[in-house]
DNA sequence: ACTGGCTTTGT
DNA sequence: CAAAGCCAG
């Protein structure tokens, strides 16, 4: 008997549950849709699921079938053609992708046809923990607690006398996209399974505080990885193990913040593009596309706004497909709290851009720092540039390797290009805001919300940050 | 009803 | 050392 397995963030062989079913029944047919919902993506995210799913292909030895359209028509095309009575995936969470396997489930059973859903890209699945009284959590931190009591299941072994089917036939990779997506690092599961190895025998130790240092080389860089499901949460905490340092602490904690997010999306879909508490609704915000604040929002794009830890990470994103953590709370804020500018616009941005892009991590992060997510009071929480780039690129390093107007400048020098007659020899731009007056805008702003604070009225963001495709959402 | 406590900070 | 309110038990 043939099954189909649908991949979908699950593009691995290890630690498979779905995987692990679908080899039980017989011959399995590995299929991708290419899904035009999806298909805003930027070019580097795009190029960064070619790549990984080459080599995923790479792993099957030439057995994946991509198909191109909507999954409701694609999959039951599959199904019909390879004859399979299931479709194994591994279960999604995010508002789209649950519309989206309703749809496919029903669809399938027309032809009598099972989607089967095993397991999730978590290691606690979005949606089971719970609190006493049985509501979801609304604080990171018992949540966190919880979330650590549950327990992860231990990985699943691989499956033995896996066999995949060869017969039916697939669009070819586009060759340019997958060499572009590998040239911004290692693509695939045996990449994920050696960089967290290096890791975990080299940096770990360290990582309670090189976390938080984007000079050095102190984070897991398995974002991506995890992102596509190359490997599983699942596998890295069975893997850190019972005697746990301070180190394999704080990496488990990292993992609990993307379930956390995981699972506040599921019990609020609405809270992807919405803000998830209403105290801030009548908060005022510069509307992006206005014409003396649009040349802000693109040197912040751009990473030419002038405050050097700023434009580093900023270009660390659009060069690299990926932004240290530090960076994406310094330059977020800068955003949302610099320029008053709405956290849907920064949120949609990098999504665009990064390798990892992350629904319910990006967007949350986005929240946490505009004041309306998950923390009860950040509003007066405002990232210092200047600060935060000397306390966390003591050296500079990152600023010069980023940002190559300000190499000329040595040490923490180049935190202050200002200071220096020479500061803008190299065409480094002018500072596009004065900080202090901005964080006292920013304050006041937030001032007057709670102050005038009522009872929410509408929450509608700028139509162009709605969903991907324009839909309405739920 | 009560209360300890809340990732990531600023000056 | 100040900052606001509310979550979670």
């Amino acid at each position: 008997m043939t099954s189909v397995l649908w991949l979908r963030r699950d593009l691995r062989l290890s630690d498979h549950p779905a995987l692990h079913r679908a080899a039980e029944e017989g011959l399995v047919v590995p299929l991708f849709v290419r899904d035009p919902a999806l298909a805003h993506a930027g070019d580097a995210r795009r190029a960064r699921l070619e790549a990984s799913l080459a080599a995923f292909d790479d792993s099957t030895g030439g057995a994946l079938v991509v198909r191109t359209g909507d999954p409701v028509d694609v999959v039951a095309a599959l199904a019909a053609e390879a004859g399979a009575r299931t479709v194994h995936v591994t279960g999604e969470h995010t508002p789209y992708a649950r519309r989206r396997d309703r749809a496919v489930a029903e669809r399938l059973e027309r032809d009598d046809v099972r989607l089967r859903a095993a397991s999730s890209p978590y290691a606690v699945a979005p949606g089971s923990v719970r609190s006493g009284q049985g509501t979801p959590y609304r604080v990171f931190t018992p949540y966190a607690r919880a979330w650590r009591d549950a327990g992860a299941p231990p990985p699943v072994p691989p499956p033995s006398g896996l066999r995949w089917r060869r017969s039916v036939t697939g669009e070819e990779l586009d060759a340019a996209l997958v060499s572009r997506g590998r040239e911004h690092g290692q693509v695939g599961e045996e990449a994920a399974v050696r960089r967290w190895a290096t890791f975990r025998d080299s940096a770990l130790t360290d990582y309670a505080d090189g976390r938080d240092r984007p000079d050095l080389d102190g984070t897991s860089r398995l974002s991506a990885a995890l992102r596509h499901g190359e490997i599983h949460p699942r596998t890295l905490l069975a893997d850190l193990g019972p005697d746990e340092g301070p180190g394999a602490r704080a990496f488990a904690t990292e993992l609990a913040w993307r379930e956390f997010y995981a699972d506040v999306l599921w019990h609020t879909p609405e809270s992807a593009w919405w803000d998830l508490t209403s105290g801030l609704a009548r908060m005022e915000y510069a509307h992006a596309d206005d014409p003396a604040v649009a040349p802000h929002v693109e040197a912040w794009r751009t990473g030419r706004t002038g405050f050097p830890f700023v434009d580093a990470g900023m270009r660390q994103l659009l060069e690299s497909g990926w932004m240290h953590n530090r960076l994406r709370m310094v330059t977020a804020s800068f955003l949302v709290k610099d320029l008053h500018v709405r956290w849907q616009v920064g949120a949609r941005h990098f999504l665009d851009h990064l390798d990892d892009g992350d629904l319910a991590s990006n967007n949350h992060g986005w929240q946490w720092v505009a004041g309306t997510g998950t923390d009860a009071s950040p509003y007066f929480r405002i990232f210092n540039p200047l600060t935060q780039g000397t306390r966390f690129d003591p050296s500079g390093d990152f600023v010069r390797r980023w940002v190559p107007e300000l190499r000329h400048l040595p040490g923490k020098t180049a935190h202050e290009p200002w200071r220096h007659d020479d500061g803008y020899a190299h065409g480094y731009a002018e500072r596009i805001v004065e900080h202090g007056e901005e964080r006292r805008h920013a304050l006041d702003r937030y001032e007057a919300v709670r102050a005038g604070a009522g009872p929410s009225a509408s929450r509608t963001p700028d139509s162009a940050h709605r969903a991907p495709g324009g839909k309405k959402l739920r």
